[in-house]
DNA sequence: GTAGTTGCAAAGCGTTTGCATGAAC
DNA sequence: GTTCATGCAAACGCTTTGCAACTAC
């Protein structure tokens, strides 16, 4: 990431970046991004859509809006898609937040989220080997947290 | 896998692991088994369904037993959940297949199918390192293939 | 002014469920 | 005979879309 969101307020990141990506800029995209670093986690579009219906000082954000925006914030770099176990697509703000990839008990649904250089370094390692350049990944480790075992 | 599927044909191999999980063997799981052999890759609910409609020999096998026929696969253990990234569940067959990761081009939607062993074990390590105990794993590179750069 | 965005409501799609019938054990 | 599975059709929940009004640029 070259922003630096730490000097930067939310309205002006997506600003810069949808414009970067030609695309324009509406006050309903801004609070959508604004209400996604707000609540700092993983979120569904759904949920956010219920929190912006709620939320809207003086004009609402419609839902169809907030399913439109996300894949755009997607594109320009803002979120990453995460945990796919449920049958209806995650997100997490890229802003602010380092890599990192998921555990899942099974048993309580919690998420443990960790970052690892070793396997970063041997994720690319193998894609390369396999003639691939990699982009991107996503790793979800499934099983028993420390509490429910 | 204790099973040897290459000695067993795939009707007695779900036979056997449905009553071993206490479940009923009827003819249509015994199909929805088969047809998944058959096919080979990895598939949707929706896209089995289609395939078995036609199929029927003699009797018809309704989208919703293939809908409800599916997770008890995976509960005993013939199936797994692949590729999350589309907004519907993806399955693949254990049976006959070694575990294995994937790669998918971002561009021409692909996979790759790859394994690394020294992958395998750092997951596990770095699970068990965070209190966990690991169960299962789903890691999926995206990156442009060989054929697509 | 133009191209693109919004809200609304309706449609879409994959999936799940209630219920009466039927089959496995 | 009892328990559980099936097929059907209807319901479900998340997501997408057509359209007319509106807004960023």
């Amino acid at each position: 990431m070259s922003l630096k969101p730490s000097h930067l307020k939310p309205a002006e990141i997506v600003r810069r970046k949808l414009h970067a990506a030609g695309l324009k800029c509406t006050p309903q995209r801004c609070e959508v991004f604004e209400e996604i670093v707000r609540l700092g986690g993983h979120f569904s579009a759904d949920e956010l859509a219920e929190r912006l219906r709620g939320r809207g000082r003086g004009r609402t954000i419609s839902r169809a809006t907030v399913y439109r925006t996300l894949p755009l914030l997607v594109q320009c770099g803002l979120l990453r898609e995460v945990l796919f176990t449920e049958n209806h697509s995650h997100y997490e703000a890229v802003y602010s937040r380092e890599h990192h990839e998921h555990m899942i008990c099974i048993k309580c649904h919690r998420t443990i989220e960790f970052d690892d250089s070793d396997l970063e370094r041997l994720i690319r390692r193998i894609g390369r080997a396999a003639g691939f350049s990699p982009v991107s990944h996503k790793i979800e480790v499934y099983g028993l947290c420390a509490r429910c075992r």
